[in-house]
DNA sequence: ACCATTTATACTCTCCTTGAGCATAAGATG
DNA sequence: CATCTTATGCTCAAGGAGAGTATAAATGGT
């Protein structure tokens, strides 16, 4: 950076010439699994270069999705930015900025003629999915090739030190799970070279862990959308941008399960959804369901208004 | 953005070059009062173009902080990205991409020769500090013009609505302060046109708020920095990268007053931080204080590693 | 020496939230 | 009609958050 103050105008005439590249995280939930829209083969998200016709970031974004989908984006947000310096190895390649986005969408049709399509998240990260308990695997296969990744540190204070950090990660050692720590279970296990996109030479005879692997860093991105969706579900309104018109209870229960990845208690969910007023009922009872009849609900969109900002409480731990 | 699948390297021969650049909220606390670095006589934040001779843009940020510091940068985290479509009316300025930055650091020592020196906050931001109460002349002053701006609106129901937004991110009417909502709050008088950097032509005669302004988007910049920043502290510890390595938990009580904008109960303060073990004793005592001497602690660094992940809590309400 | 003042620090108390369980209602199915 | 399934209402105990009381340890003035 220079010393200059604030002088954009004024730009370098040579070598930092760069392109903007947006990469998109799109989530919507169908019958209780979280999906993302995905390009390739579900081997990348979609991404692309920014078009300066566009206003700003956002409307791009938002402008690519509906022409790809057909379906307005409920709720857009900003999630990283990286430079990239081109591909390594070769110096001529440009150098480029990727600016990544959560999107959030009610319907998962994709519009006809385009490769892209939904996958389930879950997909790509099945140690995440902690709704039926924690997956057998975690302790049966991560959980050991994690440990001998801590055991190979240098010194003993460094293998204690990276056994704590998996242990809090994966909630091993009688921990909790923090649902929230996708990210840095995604990093952790990139560190460990149990990722196949951290390949590196020395490693390949690395064991793997279970998981569909993605494009460069795109697999990253995504675990910091779910991370950051995770998060905001519990203090924001947002799963309603994912949710049909009118809902029941129990589908609303369903939807937020599926994208923390684990189970709350339904009576104090609806307790809390409830004195929150943040849905009414529509009148309408649910059709063709099993056992006794739901009543549907509506979004309360005056919540927006009354507390656009203020929050929203779930019944997930925050600890 | 495009079809095409992930294909960054195929870069498009023309009209997507743009500019990097890095704009930087740098907070220290000093005595109880939060300060930013700013550079043009404290009419801007510190910026300047992206190189792409660092790893990675934080690696870029820090490098350039700490040559115009001398002093590492505690904790460094994004802010946000935006695009602009070069000075309006000029064509032929290019395009370029902003990315912002919040960095907290130790001390306030600025570099000789440099231009950069240590602003208060509260200077850009005078209705944000709430420590001896609400100031007077939100009442006075901010209070009509809202109230004359909700009036404007077209319709009463978009009076009823712009009222409510006011008074909900002001805490009018009898509602509570919400200290994290600093950008609805600056965007809120922007778009009253109660800032100066707002200016529309037929607006000149407007009346205007108290609070300094900056070139550009720098004040929305710095308040985007300063609303993650109030949201930070009360569940990571950072406030701890403000501190000298010895502190009293009066002194860290002022810290995080001083950055909420809001005063804490002092005794559950200390329950807080003790029962949470965020600290330790020194064994020495203040020296030249008032009253009675307080017990020096030290930040725990051990929790680093024990919960890098895990939360922090602080007295401030998360409403 | 005594007192007012200032800050530090230890407890207590009450209300609210949260997690969890029990009980009952209202449909479908055989 | 018995049983299964989901919906929905209610209670209870434990912990946390907000706020107040009481006491301790220093300083400076009279």
């Amino acid at each position: 950076m220079a010393r200059s103050p604030h002088k954009k105008s004024s730009a370098p005439a040579s070598g930092n010439a760069v392109t903007a590249d947006l990469v998109a995280v799109l989530v919507a939930v169908t019958d209780g699994t979280p999906d993302i829209m995905t390009i390739a083969g579900g081997s990348a998200l979609p991404s692309g270069p920014f078009e300066f016709t566009h206003r700003s970031l956002q409307t791009a974004l938002r402008a690519w999705v509906e022409a790809q989908t057909g379906h307005p984006l409920g709720y857009v947000e900003q999630l990283y930015t990286f430079a990239d310096r081109g591909r390594s190895g070769d110096a001529k390649s440009p150098h480029s900025v990727s600016i990544s986005y959560l999107g959030l969408t009610r319907e998962d049709k994709v519009g006809e003629g385009f490769e892209a399509h939904w996958s389930g998240w879950y997909d790509y990260f099945p140690w995440e999915d902690h709704r039926a308990g924690a997956p057998a695997f975690i302790a049966r296969s991560i959980a050991p090739k994690l440990k001998a990744w801590a055991k190979a540190a240098p010194s003993p204070t460094l293998q204690r030190e990276r056994w704590q950090r998996c242990a809090i990660t994966f909630g091993l050692d009688d921990r909790d799970w923090n649902e929230e720590l996708v990210l840095q279970r995604y990093e952790l296990l990139w560190e460990a070279s149990l990722i196949p996109e951290a390949g590196r030479a020395h490693d390949r005879e690395a064991p793997i862990v279970p998981g569909k692997p993605m494009t460069a860093d795109h697999r990253r991105i995504l675990a910091t959308g779910i991370a950051r969706l995770r998060a905001k579900i519990k203090y924001r309104p947002v799963v309603f941008e994912l949710m049909p018109a009118e809902f029941t209870l129990l589908q609303l229960q369903r939807s937020v399960e599926a994208l923390a990845g684990r189970l709350v208690h339904k009576q104090n969910f609806r307790r809390l959804i409830e004195q929150q007023e943040l849905v009414e009922e529509t009148g309408a009872m649910a059709a063709d369901t099993v056992g006794r009849p739901a009543k549907l609900f509506r979004f309360r969109h005056a919540v927006l208004a009354e507390r656009a900002v203020a929050g929203t409480k779930l019944p997930l731990s925050r600890t």
